[in-house]
RNA sequence: GCCGGGAUAGGCUAGCUUGGUUAGACUAGGGGACUGUGGAUCCCCUGACUCGGGUUCAAAUCUCGGUCCCGGCCCCA
């Protein structure tokens, strides 16, 4: 837990350092909540069931509909754009593996009510960040635009109801198993190359001038904000999908390679969904870490992160000087420096084992002849040296090596 | 939804093939050797066969079923 907490406060951080808020939102909501704009397989996933006054009720999946569920009861006219960020476990029913756990802990964000260039840069780049400050190494961040390839799908001739059919083959690259699927739709083998060749689009920068329409400006700016904000440029892949759902516009995912098949660490982009849960349609950017992985990945990398102990293990020599090693260990949290005393009764030799394996930074030594002139010993557990402080300065002592 | 592997003290494990001592070791934790100084050593103590049924004189061991865990596929908001 204390790992998970130090890596969580820095993803926590980030997000402050980058005008969001914290929210949170309950871990159980209407079952509808999650099936308004869901398939089937994600129905087969959603922990649901009826609770006492025969609701339906499920355990959310996913936090960003709860986002803005909250953002549509609560915050609607709350000024524009509205930055919002949360941090929680979700749950979901699948057959777990190795980086997937039926229950898990999402960071995310959404940044709500503005539909620029500089949102989504905004966005990509905060995801950035805090991919940097988990430490990884070996990652990469891939940008797309969902938008574009609904656009194209849809004007070769796809119907609307069987896109999805269509996206899930691209986004894995299935082309044997797209051509037929399309043919079948009646889309001209010309359309098809063309979408191939869309989804294809993969490089740098430069292969947006092959991107149609106003698509290919929109990104280039993306791209040219993240610049100025110092975030390294992203790959451009127009073959990113990210699911099937809600995205319209930008979409954008990181991924870990040494985390296997559930490599992907991170994955957002722009959306609307307000207007399905009341309220009226309003552009949107989020995306969210799944942080059980990202710090899967961090191991095995080789990050070790290391506990940190108390500053400060009182122990009396002797039981005359039980009271006053009392007095001392109060004045010491009083002070805010994190201390421990022995209650054990031990004698000094197993007291000081266990100031050591307590990973205590110094042991307080409380001995009639220094109390005779109102001191202690100070014992620097690492270096083991130590030395004579009166009382009323110790707390000075200590903060001094922080 | 499909498939594979597994479960013995708090942790890591031996034993299981071939049923038969008080289920062993290491580690951890508590105490002592050690009455004002830790990480060492030695001694003592604490602590376990996933659950239920079956076979058997006898089950950690064989068998059937359940539960849970780990992993692969599928899927992945």
């Amino acid at each position: 837990m204390e790992k998970r907490r130090f890596y969580e406060n820095k993803l926590r951080q980030v997000a402050l350092t980058f005008g969001f808020r914290e929210v949170e939102t309950p871990i159980f909501e209407d079952a509808e909540l999650f099936i308004l704009r869901s398939g089937p397989n994600v129905l087969k996933e959603l922990y649901a069931f009826k609770d006492k006054g025969d609701r339906d009720i499920a355990l959310r999946p996913e936090m960003t509909a709860p986002a803005i569920r909250m953002f549509v009861n609560n915050m609607s006219n709350d000024p524009k754009p509205i930055k919002i960020f949360y941090f929680g476990q979700c749950f979901r029913y699948e057959r777990p593996q190795s980086g997937r756990y039926r229950e898990f802990f999402q960071f995310g964000a959404e940044l709500i009510g503005s539909a620029t260039p500089e949102t989504d840069a905004e966005v990509i780049a905060m995801a950035a960040s805090m991919i940097k400050a988990f430490g990884l190494k070996e990652y990469r961040v891939r940008i797309g635009h969902i938008g574009v390839l609904r656009q194209r799908i849809a004007d070769a001739g796809v119907p609307a109801d069987r896109a999805a059919e269509v996206l899930q083959k691209l986004d894995k690259k299935l082309y044997d198993e797209a051509r037929p699927l399309m043919e079948d739709m009646g889309v001209s083998s010309a359309d098809i190359d063309g979408i191939f060749d869309l989804t294809e689009t993969v490089g740098g920068p430069e292969v947006l001038s092959k991107v149609p329409g106003d698509v290919g400006d929109y990104l280039r700016k993306v791209v040219s904000f993240l610049e100025a904000m110092g975030v390294e440029t992203p790959e451009i892949d127009l073959g990113v999908v990210r699911g099937l759902d809600y995205y319209t516009g930008m979409v954008f995912e990181a991924e870990a390679p040494a985390l296997g098949a559930e490599k992907q660490i991170c994955g957002g982009g722009s959306y609307t969904l307000s207007e399905l849960f009341g309220g009226e349609k309003v552009f949107s950017t989020g995306f969210a870490v799944g942080f059980d992985r990202i710090l899967l990945a961090a191991e095995k990398e080789g990050q070790a992160y290391e506990p940190r102990g108390i500053d400060a293990y009182v122990l009396p020599v002797s039981d005359d000087m039980r009271l006053k090693a009392a007095e001392v260990v109060a004045m010491l949290r009083h002070e805010g420096i994190s201390s421990d005393v022995d209650i054990m009764g031990r004698k000094m030799g197993k007291a000081l084992k266990y100031a050591s394996a307590v990973r205590a930074r110094f042991a307080v030594i409380v001995g009639s002849k220094e109390m005779e002139e109102g001191a202690v010993t100070l014992r620097d557990m690492s270096s083991g040296e130590q030395r004579t402080v009166p009382v009323e300065s110790l707390p000075a002592e200590i903060k001094k090596t922080q």
